[in-house]
DNA sequence: GTCTATATACCGATAGAC
DNA sequence: GTCTATCGGTATATAGAC
């Protein structure tokens, strides 16, 4: 993986770590994102949290008003996050193929972990009903971030003639069907399967000659 | 869409249909699968199963002994149709390129709504801790089953010069992940939203001279 | 600050009426 | 064959002890 790829992976853990306030709070969300991402909000158990954090199950509510609060916070620092590593690696040195390259590393790598549960919140957040509105909205509210980010570079890409001339919002939605795809496929097979690079990925958008 | 699709999509159903007993226990599945597929295992609430399908809370009961037993039996259903929909597209007549170009047109056509609700189904058993044991052992030992059709079509493809020559479980792997990805993304967007074709899809494993 | 105890509500599953 | 009533278990959220 390219040196570009993993400073991405790391601004992004610091800026989600700058946005919460204090330490307690910081472990509460911490262990709600695994618990959330493996058990669904409605299979979550405060209790889950709490223990695994370190809390007994009351004391979480001395910090949340309601399980759907610590959702809600959760799923609006992952919408967030999502924005901004595409912002991020628009704004490094380079041409727009190789932007999308990194991008597409620092997404698929195996060791963000924490990253990958996002994608399961978000995941969830979007295709389930048993999720709070207020969730539902923000999430789709700030779920445009990333196209706006990525159409960009992808028109620039054109220009220079990296990318296939179509429709760019048809590429960008195609690309972050793939990458969730592989998101998910990355958490269910085993370490020792096959698993495509960048390039195998970036295949569909790419100009050929 | 071509024929071809069309025909998969709705021999897959009737296969489907043969599988269940009575009228009761088919209304039940089907509404299962509809509630099951938009609140998860734990989130359904058996009364929403039975009112949707036009019976009291306790009849269920009836038929089935438990809410696991309903949620086990609907991932069989599902795990034997994603098996079957790869295996009867690779004994239609074509090249193995036509034949994979028109199972994805089937596991991506809009109107094939409780194909979509199996493949959300499916995705939580897999990523989802809150799923009863006994269905995500049926899912793991199944899962194996698109595999096992798809990889003899990539290598035939192969053979033929359709296809790159790249690791064949490689390839599976990335199609299964991007169609999943896709299946998702046709859920959430709206029908406005453009959508890429089977060739779009497929040009990851085209070879190209 | 942190925990224990509990009120309150909900849901899965059973038993029994019609 | 279908429904109603209910038991038992469990989880959220609160209140009060240390």
């Amino acid at each position: 993986m390219s040196i570009q790829s993993e400073e991405l992976q790391q601004e992004f853990m610091k800026a989600f770590e700058d946005s919460v306030s204090s330490p307690a709070v910081m472990q509460i969300i911490l262990h709600a994102i695994e618990v959330f991402s493996k058990k669904g909000f409605v299979g979550a158990k405060i209790k889950d949290i709490a223990v695994n954090a370190g809390f007994s199950q009351g004391y979480v509510y001395t910090y949340f008003k309601s399980k759907e609060e610590i959702f809600t916070k959760i799923v609006e620092l992952a919408s967030d996050g999502a924005g901004q590593a595409v912002r991020m690696a628009s704004e490094m040195a380079g041409t727009p193929y190789e932007k999308i390259t990194w991008l597409t590393e620092a997404f698929l790598a195996p060791d963000s972990i924490a990253m990958q549960h996002w994608k399961l919140i978000l995941l969830q957040t979007a295709t389930s009903e048993a999720i709070p509105e207020e969730a539902k909205r923000i999430a789709k509210e700030k779920a445009r971030k990333p196209f706006e980010h990525l159409i960009p570079l992808i028109i620039q890409g054109q220009q220079m003639g990296e990318i296939r001339d179509e429709d760019p919002m048809l590429l960008a939605l195609t690309y972050f069907s793939f990458i969730q795809g592989l998101g998910i496929a990355r958490m269910q097979t085993s370490q020792e399967l096959p698993f495509p690079s960048a390039e195998v990925v970036l295949r569909f958008m790419k100009r050929v000659d």
